[in-house]
Order: structure tokens, then C-alpha cells, then sequence
RNA sequence: GCCCAGGUAGCUCAGUCGGUAGAGCAACGCACUCGUAAUGCGUAGGUCAGGAGUUCGAUUCUCCUCCUGGGCUCCA
């Protein structure tokens, strides 16, 4: 019997008999291999396990536990959810069904315009453990397209992608399903279920099984807001009993950081029915957040040369005509007042008053780069379903400037800008950045293509000179010029996207804007949007998130709170109190009305940062016993002492 | 805007197959005066999101509106 010769990723050769495939390899690796394995890359293609291997392959073994082998699952297990509904639903048209973050989804159009309820998913997650348990295989076959059409003569949405990728019309989405290939590949479960698939997949549904249905959704066919809206289920896949349990208890972790529960529990903010949707007001704990949050702010743009403006809510429909706003984004903003000396709308952005600055003089270039800073609050009719906390809000203030400089200050400017924004970032605990960089759409865009190319150059090599990583955006930017977004990691390991630097070619064309050069000529300034928080809201939200609402002590409402252990220690609690003010700290006092050990704990699960208990001894000597968060309780601290050390933490957490 | 699920006391929730509601915590009062995560007893608190309809009677059933959550789409 011939034999095969196959090279492994770590340089080693084996022999195999003819016709051997990757199980067969894996087994002669070994039995734990074997067990884990769920497909393989041969010649740097993903192949079922069981495929022939080609004599010469270089063929590395996909286990379940890694990133490719977790997508193989996920893709397989969609295939089962697909097969579950067909069979639950009679009737059902089933359209796409890819590995996602975490899991997978599968679309479905179920007849007479039913849709599915969360109690369905018991069932169909009942009847997927059955096919699971039936251990079927997945058969691959390669079909022309018009053998396609046929098997799948009853499945509109699959022959509308068979169709498009036999017309070479295929795009990223069709192309996860099937391939690109000349043939269909599809993968056969049974007689009467076959799903069209690119592969791999695991060799039979025994294999699948730590997964959960986790919820229902309506999803657009193809994304698109004006075609079917389809059926679509959610669910969770993973290697493992351990690592699904794992995911589920992250989730409960992230659950118990959500900003909006929080805002309640610690009493930060609300949004209340009566102010309308995506409303929030901010009640005293968060407001003193907030107003430290932008104070910190304010004193960074003013040592960062920036000067501060001040522009109103409203401003007549002119203003936006002039910048195109109300043009591009009507339906954005809230509608009209109309007033008997024109009409006026709530501001969706700041730039054009800032624009408005610029323009009120005549500006010489030794004028800029021209720095104008405000904490801008802008009105945007977010449409109802977009809303979410905090996070997407239908009020609020951005930490937003705009910089008007000459094309030779451009690269330097944003270079500085970059090191402005990680520095401010860190101060508030991110220290994990990432960066985008949007290029033009060639479908919407304004300016010219060379200042385009220039700006755009002009942020990469800022990018580059930073040495910060980043990714490029093809055609994500802006009609109006190139952006850089930067994007930071939370204690958690989620990332947001926070800061933003674009360049815009067109507010100072729309606002013939101008400065005099040095060669006494009239120039056109470049400008550049930029925020740091972005929304102050958002970035309020995240940082709740960040910190699962225990802030640090510089940002903390409340720092210390005292309580005196029996009513005899109140007028020793009263002066500590008095002098942790002095000192400029934030401190309260609880009395003892109840027990001392009810008062800690209220104190806890407001996650203060200091809980100061003072009793006989410490009025005796001046001192206190301190219980900080998340650390061992110390008796008999002096007063000065514990200032002092709070003191030097707000200094050390402030040094970015 | 679209699909699904919701809205009951300040908070977290239970409940009513149609006869106007209950718990825990919080609040308030009294007693306890306590050394590091829940003392005991008592009191008060609700147009059951809002409106319309069906009904002898609606918090419960139907419809509409508002708001919230999960997605889709969108995001200057």
C-alpha cells in the first residue's frame, strides 16, 4: 500500500498510509489530539476532518479549544439550529447562519408570517439536543449551481445566494456561506436536511453540544431596512461544559457593571418617563462626577493651548443650511421652531458656530493653529430604537474643539493631539489603546482626491510616528475628510470607542473661511474636529462600566465617610469631618442611629472608597480606624496621616 | 423606524383564570449606643405607565400612545 507523507506545523514529517485523513493523522499523533479535533487547515485551506489528504500537505490540526475550531463549532451548531427549526416549523425558509463573537445565529422566515417567541426556544433547543444525540454526520458535496437551485428549489433565500455567487455578484456575506468556487458546496445532515456551506464543519452533530439558545431578534435580509425582516436566533457555543459556564458568568459580570443599573443603585442619574426617551438628569452623586470629569477637562485644554468658547443651543435654519447639516441629517435633528423672524432648530453639533468664531475677524496665520474648545450639549432625534443608556442618548455634551490650521501644521498637530489624548485617557484608568483610521468612501465623499490623500497620509504618519497600532477603515470615514478613532480596552477586556480626530475639507470651504499667509495672500485653513470623551455621557457611562461603579478615589462622590460607633463619638465624628473638608476632601457622616455594622455595609455597597469608624480610642488620641475598599481595616490612623495618604493617591491617580 | 419581550411601592420582584394588590430592602417612628458587611418592634407608602374600548365591574381582556430592555438598520 502506498503511503503519504504529510508536514506538521512544527517542521515534522509523518507517513501515512494512501487515503488517509486528517482524523487518521491526528490519531497517530495521539488520542487527546484526536479527541479534540473538529477540522484542519490543509495547504493553508480549513478541510472537514474527515477529507483524503493530499501526499506532500502541510496540514495543522484544528482542536476545538482554539479560535478556529470554536468558529467550526459555532458554524456546525448553526447548521443544527437551522435543521431544529425546519423540522419544528414546517415550511420555515432558512437564509444565513455564520459563527459570530462567543456563538452563532441563524436567520429564518417562518410561514404566515409568524415569528418566534422566547418560549420557543425551549423547543428548539429540545430538538436540537436530539439531533446532537443522533450523532449525524455532516456529508460535504459540490454541486453545479443549477443542481443547487434545484435541491434547494423550495429555500427562496438560499437560491437568491446561489444565485448571486454563480453570477459572480457574491460579497463577503455570501461568500461565508458558501465559498467562491466554480461549485456549490453544500453539507448534508440527513435525507431531508442540507444547508449550503462553505465548511468546515465537525464530522457528525456529536460532537456539538455545549451551547444555549440565548435570544430572538428581528434582523433585515441582507441588512437591508427596506427588505424582509427575518427571524432571527441567537445562541452561545463553545468547546466545553467549563468554558460555556465561563462565558455565562462573564456575562452575569458585565451584567452587574451596566451603567443603567448602576446609575440607579448608586443614584448617579435617571431617565425619567416624563422628560421623554434618551433624557437623562443627573442627580448629585453623578453630577459630582461629572463636574470633576470636566473640570479635570478643562484644566488640560487650557495648559494644552486651547481657548475656551461659549456657543448657544439654538440657532437659526440658516446656519445649518450653510454647513449642510440640515441637508445631510433632517431627520436627525428635532424638527423646526418656526418664530415670526425665522426658523430655529436645537443644535445637532457645535461646528458650525465655531466656524462662525473663526470667520467674525479677519485671521492671520499667526493666529494659528487656532484652538476653540467647548463643552458643547447638542440635541439629536436618535430614532427610538437605537436608544441605549447612556450610550446612545438624544441629549448631551460633547469635550469638543475644533482646530483651524494650515496644511503644514497638520501632521504635528495631530501628533501632539494623539500624545493629548492617551495622556487625558490614562488619567482615567485606560492605559489600553487601539486605533482606527477611516479613508474615504469613494461613494460619498467631498474635497478634492489630493487633499484627501494628503490629510489622510498626513494622520498615518502621525499614527506611525506615535507608534500607535491601528487598523485601517477602507471608505469608513466621514463625507467631509479622513478620521482617526481611538479605542480603549476596560478593565474587563471590552473595547469602546472614545476619541475621534477628523479632518474636514468642507465646513471651511461652505464658510469661506480664510486666513492672511505671510505672503500677504488669502489661505484656506484646514480644520479639525476632535473629541476626547466624546460624549461626556458616554464616556461617563463607560467609565461606570470600567470601574463597576467603584470610581476612584479622586472621582469618588463621597471619599470617606465617618461613623462615630455610639452617639458620645458624634462631636469627635463632627470635627473629622470638619478637617477632611478643610483638606479639601469630599466626607460625610453617618450617625449612630443604627448598628455600626449596617452603616459599613451601606457604606460598602455605595463602594466608597474610605470608611473612617471612630470611637473611644481615637477620640482619645486624634486618630481613626480605617476600612478602605478592598483592603484590611487599620486602627488608630492619625487625622493628618490618613489626609495626607488620600492626598497622595489623588496626585498619583491624576499623573498620566 | 422594524422584529421580539416588558412597564405593579423609592429599589428588586410576587400576584390577580376580570371583583381596585403583597413581600424583602429602602424611608419614617420607638427602643437598643453598638469597634468594622444586615438589631428588634411598629408606621407610612401604589390612579398596577397613560388613554380609549369590551364588561355590571378592568391592574388583569382588546386597541392606541409613551417609556424601557434585547436585536436589526442608522450614528454628523
Amino acid at each position: 500500500m502506498a503511503e503519504i507523507t504529510i508536514s506538521l506545523p512544527d517542521g515534522s514529517q509523518r507517513s501515512l498510509p494512501d487515503g488517509a485523513t486528517a482524523i487518521t493523522l491526528a490519531e497517530s499523533i495521539g488520542a487527546r489530539l484526536a479527541k479534540a479535533a473538529v477540522a484542519a487547515v490543509v495547504n493553508g485551506d480549513e478541510r472537514d476532518l474527515g477529507d483524503s489528504l493530499p501526499d506532500g500537505a502541510q496540514v495543522a490540526i484544528i482542536t476545538a479549544g482554539s479560535d478556529e475550531g470554536r468558529h467550526v463549532l459555532r458554524h456546525s451548531t448553526a447548521h443544527v439550529l437551522a435543521q431544529a427549526v425546519t423540522q419544528l416549523f414546517p415550511g420555515a425558509k432558512f437564509s444565513i447562519g455564520p459563527a459570530i463573537n462567543d456563538g452563532f445565529y441563524y436567520d429564518f422566515e417562518l410561514p404566515g408570517g409568524r415569528t418566534f417567541a422566547e418560549a420557543d426556544l425551549e423547543a428548539i433547543d429540545a430538538r436540537m439536543r436530539e439531533i446532537m444525540k443522533a450523532d449525524q454526520p455532516f456529508v460535504r458535496a459540490e454541486l453545479p449551481a443549477a443542481e443547487a437551485l434545484q435541491v434547494f428549489a423550495d429555500q427562496p433565500y438560499k437560491c437568491e445566494i446561489i444565485e448571486r455567487v454563480s453570477s459572480g455578484a457574491a460579497d463577503s456575506d455570501d461568500a461565508g456561506e458558501i465559498g467562491s468556487g466554480e461549485t456549490i458546496s453544500v453539507y448534508r445532515n440527513t435525507p431531508e436536511f442540507v444547508d449550503l456551506c462553505r465548511g468546515p464543519h465537525v464530522p457528525s452533530t456529536g460532537r456539538l453540544g455545549h451551547f444555549k439558545l440565548m435570544k430572538v431578534a428581528g434582523a433585515y435580509w441582507r441588512g437591508n431596512e427596506k427588505g424582509p425582516m427575518l427571524q432571527r436566533i441567537y445562541g452561545t457555543a463553545w468547546a466545553s461544559k467549563t468554558e460555556l459556564e465561563e462565558h455565562l458568568h462573564r456575562l452575569e459580570e458585565a451584567e452587574k457593571r451596566d451603567h443603567r443599573k448602576l446609575a440607579t443603585e448608586l443614584d448617579l442619574l435617571s431617565f425619567p418617563q416624563e422628560l421623554g426617551g434618551g433624557l437623562a438628569v443627573w442627580h448629585p452623586k453623578g453630577g459630582i462626577v461629572r463636574k470633576l470629569m470636566e473640570d479635570y477637562s478643562r484644566e488640560r485644554h487650557e495648559k494644552g493651548g486651547y481657548q475656551f468658547v461659549y456657543t448657544p443651543h439654538l440657532a437659526n435654519a440658516n446656519l445649518f443650511e450653510t454647513s449642510g447639516h440640515l441637508g445631510w441629517y433632517k431627520d436627525g435633528m428635532y424638527p423646526a421652531m418656526e418664530m415670526d423672524n425665522g426658523t430655529y432648530y436645537p443644535k445637532p453639533m457645535n461646528c458650525p458656530m465655531h466656524c462662525l468664531i473663526f470667520g467674525s475677524r479677519q485671521r492671520s496665520y499667526r493666529e494659528l493653529p487656532l484652538r476653540l474648545f467647548e463643552l458643547g450639549t447638542v440635541y439629536r432625534y436618535e430614532r427610538a430604537g437605537t436608544l441605549h443608556g447612556l450610550m446612545r442618548i438624544r441629549g448631551f455634551t460633547q469635550d469638543d474643539s475644533h482646530i483651524y490650521c494650515t496644511e503644514d501644521q497638520l501632521q504635528d498637530e495631530i501628533a501632539s493631539l494623539l500624545d493629548f489624548v492617551m495622556s487625558v485617557l490614562r488619567a482615567f484608568g485606560f492605559h489600553d489603546f487601539t486605533a482606527n483610521l477611516s479613508t474615504k468612501d469613494p461613494q460619498k465623499y467631498t474635497g478634492s482626491d489630493e487633499n484627501w490623500d494628503r490629510a489622510t497620509e498626513a494622520l498615518r504618519l502621525a499614527l506611525e510616528k506615535y507608534g500607535l497600532e491601528y487598523k485601517i477603515k477602507e471608505g469608513d470615514a466621514a463625507f467631509y475628510g479622513p478620521k482617526i478613532d481611538i479605542d480603549v480596552k476596560d478593565a474587563i477586556g471590552r473595547t469602546w470607542q472614545l476619541s475621534t480626530i477628523q479632518c474636514d475639507f468642507n465646513l471651511p470651504e461652505r464658510f469661506e473661511l480664510e486666513y492672511v499667509g505671510a505672503d500677504n495672500a488669502r489661505h484656506r485653513p484646514i480644520m479639525l474636529h476632535r473629541a476626547l470623551f466624546g460624549s461626556v455621557e458616554r464616556f461617563f457611562g463607560v467609565l461606570v462600566e470600567h470601574y463597576a461603579g467603584a470610581f476612584p478615589t479622586w472621582m469618588a462622590p463621597v471619599q470617606a465617610r465617618v461613623l462615630p460607633v455610639a452617639e458620645a463619638h458624634q462631636g469627635y465624628a463632627e470635627q473629622v469631618v470638619e478637617q477632611l473638608r478643610s483638606a479639601g476632601l469630599r466626607a460625610d457622616l453617618v450617625d449612630a442611629n443604627d448598628q455600626l455594622g449596617k452603616r459599613i455595609r451601606a457604606a460598602k455597597l455605595e463602594k466608597l472608597p474610605y470608611v473612617l469608624v471612630v470611637g473611644d480610642d481615637d477620640v482619645a488620641h486624634g486618630t481613626l480606624g480605617v476600612n478602605p475598599r478592598g483592603g484590611e481595616v487599620e486602627r488608630g490612623v492619625a487625622l493628618p496621616e490618613f489626609i495626607q495618604r488620600v492626598q497622595a493617591e489623588v496626585a498619583s491617580d491624576l499623573r498620566s
